[in-house]
DNA sequence: GCATAGTGCTTGCATTCGCAATTAATATGT
DNA sequence: ACATATTAATTGCGAATGCAAGCACTATGC
């Protein structure tokens, strides 16, 4: 019926508020990121070159590109990422992730997963949580996820 | 492995985004309203009496009181929504939905419906969307949802 | 080669939101 | 009964964000 699909999407709503909460506060915690932040490197992380264009980095992170310009600045200060022109088109100025953000991104991602296995430890078999990630994963078939 | 549990993680969040931006757009379109004053009025349509409390609300949808006071006053209004105090507690002051709220709130759900099945029309069997809702029902199992 | 259109990035402005403080009312403990 | 703690709601304030305008540069059409 047309009623699992509504089920479906409220349901999904939920959760993420939910999770959001949750990441957000433990992320913040352990290194100086919010969950945002960390979205933001993981996603240069898996780029080629760890680089990124930041209208590019924009449609991934589904934010515009007035936020990136300014999400990139306090990381800029942090030494997470840097400003790297193209010297082909004097336009393009791509978010570089640093060695130092590498190394915090990775702890991050690290952090992510605990985080992550944690929400599923009770009452989840390993069957459930692939089928949820298959399924989730279909619903994204079209976008450019973290994932390599 | 731990490994379906951040790749589960990581869609959810990713899909979220982007049906954010679907159904923002497309209900802002059709009623004058976004999507998280559509499940605001949600929310109150499945409540006993048709009406919260405040802080109630804020639990419900994950946002903080005094965000729900300052959505409520522009609803209140348009006449969606109006305010009624607790003759047995005069701190509470309720949420509740009008006539006119719960014409709007019953159309408004209907989009959301339309739009959900339009999410998952192409390469979705109903046992995959089933599958799916279920799932993410098992994720919110200790949750107050919309549903019934 | 030049005019026009398109693209990437930044900035001003308005809106939204959470946190913390405040106020008013109820609950609790002695 | 009174003092203290707790709870609900509101408001001030700062931070985050999107939109639209502006700027610089590149691509396209003639």
């Amino acid at each position: 019926m047309t009623q699992s699909s509504l089920t479906a999407i409220l349901h999904l709503f939920q959760a993420q508020a939910r999770l959001e909460e949750r990441f957000s506060g433990a992320l913040g915690g352990v290194h100086g990121l919010g969950l945002k932040e960390a979205l933001f490197l993981m996603h240069l992380q898996q780029a080629p070159m760890l680089r990124l264009t930041r209208v590019d980095l924009a449609k991934r992170l589904h934010i515009s590109a007035s936020t990136v310009t300014r999400m990139a600045v306090p990381m800029e200060k942090l030494g997470l990422v840097a400003r790297q022109p193209d010297p082909r088109d004097a336009r393009l100025a791509y978010v570089v992730l640093t060695e130092t953000g590498l190394a915090v991104v990775t702890d991050a991602r690290a952090t992510f997963e605990r985080l992550a296995t944690e929400v599923f430890r009770d009452r989840w078999t390993e069957q459930e949580i692939a089928s949820l990630a298959a399924l989730l994963g279909r619903l994204n078939s079209n976008q450019v996820g973290i994932l390599g």
